[in-house]
DNA sequence: GTTAGCATGTAAGGAGTTACATGATTTT
DNA sequence: AAAATCATGTAACTCCTTACATGCTAAC
């Protein structure tokens, strides 16, 4: 069982809130992380199907009446034969195991995981915000030595290149210490912990 | 002629510099577009195939006396048989009309060509500048409008996630204005037209 | 003489995309 | 009856990566 994309850790965090067809994981993807997040159809069934496939989804026997054989259905919309996927048990373990343990090093594979930060522990929380921080404090000594060393033969567009990206990640740490205090002092009011886990 | 990646554009770039062999364009990539833009040889050489086979690269013949020949060379660092390929005129054509018509929705293909940009009149950095400017600002009402539609339906995390992604996008708008401005006042001092065309 | 660094290249595979093919149901 | 939307799926392609294979030259 290799690490899973960041699409199949989606699909799975998204199938814990409930059966689901493709259609319909593919329009939530973009609710749940962000509307810039969007997959292609060629990319999300074969996801689904190497999931069925390694036992971490299945198709949900349709409980109660066959939707196939129904016609003229009773108001309960039927249309065309859908696939309703739902997360297995052995699912729910995976997709704990690669939350917590999931790489920092990439700004895809942390966001997917923060999404869903609501299934982890307040200290699994903290401790990946913590990893993905000393990875962007990393990425900053990568750009300022970059500058130290290349400072004279580098282009005027290259440095400002350069210097937005460290504006850019300095930004985005501030971001994660930002997170980290609210984690700590538990926050009371608006904040993250106990809230929507509506369902 | 399908529209090149941003690696070929990047090779192209670079070589107009001056020839270089593979092992040295990989190098230079490095400094040229930041700390962060690395590429495998196993990228990297098939593109330089593709390049040649295009047309848009040679090699170089070896001026003067044939590499392959000495033995025991003078002083001049000999080493393994090197490819050196130099950029044709075929090539210059191609990396000018990529370099003004490129996308500006990908992050990875504007700042390819912005590495680059004291190759192109101040009209057209103007340009691509203010084209990615409305890039930037259209995908802050993408934001908005997902935060808007779907305010009571996501989870706080995924709210944190999308505020961010608006400040980082905010943050890029306002460092593109600075641009503009400073291409549009011709900048009299450290600014990037007329310097660093070092070689 | 062995290790480190320079230099080029291939093969297999991962993760996505677009375009195509198909078909059911609802709306106009 | 046509068009839009819902719904699933495959095929071909792109662009990258890692791992492997090869070999030269310089330095210890």
């Amino acid at each position: 069982m290799a690490s899973a994309s960041s699409l199949e850790i989606a699909v799975l965090g998204l199938l814990k809130e409930g059966p689901m067809h493709g259609y319909e994981i593919r329009k939530r993807l973009g609710v749940t992380l962000g509307p810039l997040w969007t997959v292609s159809f060629g990319s999300l069934y074969p996801c689904l199907r190497r999931l069925r496939k390694s036992g971490l989804v299945q198709e949900k026997t349709t409980d109660g009446a066959d939707r196939r054989r129904r016609k003229a259905a009773t108001s309960t919309k039927t249309r065309r034969s859908r696939k309703v996927y739902e997360i297995t048990p052995e699912g729910e373990t995976h997709f704990f195991t690669e939350l917590e343990e999931g790489a920092v090093y990439d700004t895809d594979t942390f966001q997917t995981r923060f999404a869903f930060f609501r299934y982890l522990s307040k200290e699994a929380r903290i401790g990946l915000l913590e990893r993905r921080k000393v990875h962007l404090q990393e990425k900053l000594i990568e750009f300022r030595d970059s500058l130290q060393t290349a400072k004279e033969r580098i282009d005027a567009y290259t440095m400002q290149l350069i210097e937005h990206g460290m504006e850019a990640t300095e930004q985005d740490i501030r971001w994660l210490e930002r997170l980290i205090d609210n984690e700590r002092t538990g926050e009371g009011g608006s904040g993250p912990t106990g809230s929507t886990r509506n369902r």
